[in-house]
DNA sequence: TTATTTATGTTCGTTTATGTTCGTTTCATA
DNA sequence: TATGAAACGAACATAAACGAACATAAATAA
């Protein structure tokens, strides 16, 4: 279906809150309950969003949950870094992108990019990109895992150090106070460690949720990183370690 | 399509805009209203941009327009293939899947299967398996060919022939009356032959309308084949040609 | 020049989006 | 379980937007 502005914008607003009334809704959007309703209505039948009674939702849908509800959070500020990413993008650049919806907005931000390389191991990335007839799209071989669509293995790492580009852009599970980058998955921390490696500059991108979190598997430390894209100044014990790095907010 | 000077700063202005009234963009080039919608017109079947009642907007996202077509093209046929060949798959057995629609209804089919594990060179294939958590999938490792997101190319053949795996299931531009099966897209078929080569047999889906139809390069032959999953009995010529194999229809 | 095509304006009947009203359904709570 | 308030949806009303058909002027071809 095709969605008018309204439209869109309500499906923003659903996004964004996770769930909202239709009452807040049409005053949000300045018409009637009724139009809500109605928009809501052709908008579930297209499996965009759930309605109960009084309000709209996510739609729960088959797809990985937990997933589905991450992507949502902070999706503001994450469009707002990932506009901010794609601004420093040259046209023509190669890039390394790895998973994380982060770097999935980072890829929307890119859609109208000219002559990009991309090498990715996230599925959603490279479709999202694919769509882009000016990129050319390679992504990794590998082991899809099916919580996030990212891929992870020894052939996807033996694959990415075919490659040296200009730029690695990477998402991560928390950054601790001392610098340390951590995520959960010691396989994904592999992927991106090469990636850190086949790469002549690599760019972080953390929303501010990130500064406080707890992860298990160390990845990297701060000085690897050139550039940190996030959305909210970081806290005070973190501010000297990035002397070392350049900082964007 | 191309555009004359008006249309294009019409598509300007959309552009930076975001969403535009069609009044606004009378007003903006000096012309009647109905003149802005007749440029529309041609602009929307052309995908530069999304009109909906009122204004225009920006195309939602990019999809692949044609190939969601071809996609739509016959879809009843193919998903009784789909669920036939999904009906014959045993569990806990290993596939090698490529790039077609027909391939990714067999996908679709195989959601609720238990225990495959998927090799594939179709990003579509791979994100709607990697859905069914009881699926392992590894996708094939190159560049994603924007037109259908499959994955083509001298590191996708090399990494499938890592594999040999207990069926390939393989889809298919053109069949020949003497049983020669061919593709459009040479880089396509050296994947495919990679593909059966490594598979201990090799089925293939087709439906009815690839009887007839024309293609450029030679993939392989029908002897090659184990079975056939089609829709509607062959044409007199091929029957003899199918003698060699086993078919379903 | 004249004829023909093309682009644009004009008019008007048709469609669409949205608001309004009101009877029905749903939900929470007594 | 009964009851009232809130939410819902069907039906209708209306104004705006749309598109077909025709008119007209400009560009192009003969």
């Amino acid at each position: 279906m095709t969605l008018n502005p309204r439209q869109r914008r309500l499906l923003d607003a659903v996004r964004q809150r996770g769930t909202v009334s239709v009452e807040a809704l049409a005053q949000q959007l300045d018409v009637t309950p009724q139009t809500v309703r109605r928009d809501v209505k052709q908008m579930e039948t297209a499996k965009l969003l759930a309605r109960y009674h009084g309000g709209v939702g996510l739609p729960s849908s088959v797809e990985n949950i937990d997933y589905r509800q991450r992507q949502v959070l902070n999706i503001d500020a994450k469009r707002r870094i990932a506009a901010a990413v794609a601004a420093r993008v040259p046209p023509g650049c190669s890039l390394l992108i790895n998973i994380g919806t982060t770097t999935e907005e980072v890829a929307r931000a890119l859609a109208l990019h000219q002559g990009l390389h991309v090498v990715t191991n996230n599925l959603n990335v490279a479709t999202i990109l694919a769509d882009n007839p000016h990129c050319e799209v390679i992504v990794t071989g590998g082991l899809v895992r099916s919580r996030d669509r990212g891929i992870v293995g020894e052939a996807a790492i033996d694959f990415i150090r075919q490659f040296k580009v200009d730029i690695s852009i990477i998402g991560i599970s928390s950054i601790e106070a001392d610098g340390t980058l951590r995520d959960f998955d010691s396989r994904e921390v592999k992927v991106a460690q090469a990636i850190i490696e086949q790469a002549r500059e690599v760019w972080l991108v953390a929303d501010s949720d990130k500064f406080c979190r707890q992860a298990l598997v160390r990845m990297a430390h701060l000085s690897q990183i050139d550039i940190l894209f996030t959305d909210a100044p970081p806290p005070a014990e973190l501010a000297g370690v990035l002397q070392e790095a350049k900082v964007t907010v």
